[in-house]
DNA sequence: TCTGTGACCGCGG
DNA sequence: ACCGCGGCCACAG
């Protein structure tokens, strides 16, 4: 038995209600940070949503690049290695974008 | 403690 | 349609 290191934060319950629900968002369409932290059980926390999406290792098999901004747009730094990887593969799953904005379509799915 | 920062959000102007 | 601002949660210095 290993002793546990004293800088070992207690486990966020909430991390696990988030990937979850992520896991779920289905290809072709978007979710947005608000909305999953919502879904996860903190209304009003899209920044922590952010903060879990940047932990994220890599090579995570979770669909990550599901994930924008309530405006339509993306919330990398436009231009950078990231967005680009993320626009490539919304639109591989089909995702249309008008400019630099998703079609609301793809983001419209949860009220149902 | 207080302050700044960020893969955010909604309301006004 | 684009900003500016205040509000939001968590962490770092």
């Amino acid at each position: 038995m290993q002793t546990p290191q004293l800088t070992d934060k207690p486990p966020d319950p909430f991390y696990t209600a988030l990937y979850t629900v992520l896991a779920r968002v289905p290809a072709g369409r978007v979710i947005t940070y608000g909305q999953l932290a919502a879904l996860a059980g903190r209304p009003g926390a899209a920044r922590w949503a952010g903060r879990l999406l940047r932990a994220l290792p890599n090579d995570t098999q979770l669909p990550w690049h599901r994930v924008v901004a309530a405006s339509g747009k993306l919330s990398l730094p436009a231009g950078s290695d990231a967005a680009n990887r993320q626009r490539t593969r919304l639109e591989a799953e089909g995702v249309v974008f008008r400019g630099e904005r998703i079609r609301l379509a793809h983001y419209r799915w949860l009220a149902e």
